[in-house]
DNA sequence: AGACAAGCCTGTCCGC
DNA sequence: TGCGGACAGGCTTGTC
């Protein structure tokens, strides 16, 4: 399940092997995904050339002098580079071929992943909606403050809310969280600056530091299977509802909040 | 077999 | 009446 450090890796590691690169076809095997995946538009990309790959929240843009081709991998989607002949399997919808033989391949077995296309000067209305992103100075306690004022929702919710901050799926909230004492189930404007700073502080250093573990674990991601084993193992609360918490032993809780699963530490958390 | 997990958009309902 | 916020529902398929 990609979360922001796992587009990222992805970003970074298609980067290098598209950058420059005309595409000299694109093979559609199954347009239905979460939108229709808008086949004239890159039928039209033929002979243009690749000229920036960049992460908004969890899409990645491939800008090209047309525009800009929107990938979204859902929940299980991935993308990966093939530079060998290598027959498309089931899951296998979309592949973006290059002339110097490499192609990029679009699978997702939950089709929850989407792929838009945003003309030249245009902002997809996808992206144009979405908050600042979590790594940037924009992003801080400061602004966190001013954005939870008056707002009733659970604090865990609003963070995972794209248009707050983009890129915090349920993982990394129920770690930020964690890490921040604060208990997920707390109205979001009943919290202190004071530990909002320190929200948005551990929000950046959690994901940042995913990034980083995802770039050693999935250095070579493009060739195998693209399956993170990265998170796994830093990981306090998430998947661990039942277990004692790591810090002080008590039994870690698990509710649901906005229908995910929320597992915190009754005793750290408050 | 049936429940569940995921991201996130959309529709509906609520209260001011 | 209008509007934003809160929340449930839906999509899909592999895994338990």
């Amino acid at each position: 399940m990609p979360e922001l450090p796992e587009v990222e890796t992805t970003r970074s590691g298609i980067e290098p092997h598209v950058i420059g690169r005309k595409i000299s076809g694109v093979v559609i095997r199954q347009p239905q995904l979460r939108w229709p995946v808008p086949e004239q538009e890159l039928r039209e990309l033929e002979g243009l050339s690749i000229k920036k790959v960049v992460r908004r929240g969890k899409y990645i843009l491939l800008n090209t002098d047309l525009g800009s081709i929107l990938i979204h991998l859902g929940m299980s989607g991935s993308l990966r580079v093939i530079s060998d002949e290598r027959s498309a399997l089931k899951h296998d919808h979309v592949d973006i071929q290059f002339s110097h033989g490499v192609l990029l391949r679009y699978t997702d077995p939950r089709r929850f992943g989407a792929i838009l296309w945003q003309p030249k000067g245009q902002t997809h209305e996808r992206i144009a909606s979405l908050g600042p992103e979590p790594l940037s100075e924009q992003f801080d306690g400061c602004y966190l403050h001013q954005q939870c004022r008056g707002r009733s929702v659970t604090i865990k919710q609003f963070i995972m809310n794209s248009k707050v901050v983009v890129g915090v799926g349920n993982i990394y909230a129920n770690e930020a969280l964690f890490q921040a004492g604060i208990d997920p189930r707390k109205s979001a404007g009943r919290i202190s600056e004071k530990r909002l700073v320190l929200l948005a502080q551990r929000i950046k250093s959690v994901l940042s530091s995913a990034i980083q573990q995802g770039g050693t674990t999935l250095k070579d991601f493009v060739d195998s299977d693209g399956k993170p084993g990265y998170f796994q193992q830093s990981l306090n609360v998430y998947g661990r509802g039942g277990e004692p918490c790591l810090a002080c032993g008590r039994i870690l809780s698990e509710v649901r909040l906005g229908q995910r699963s929320t597992v915190f530490c009754n005793d750290c958390q408050r």
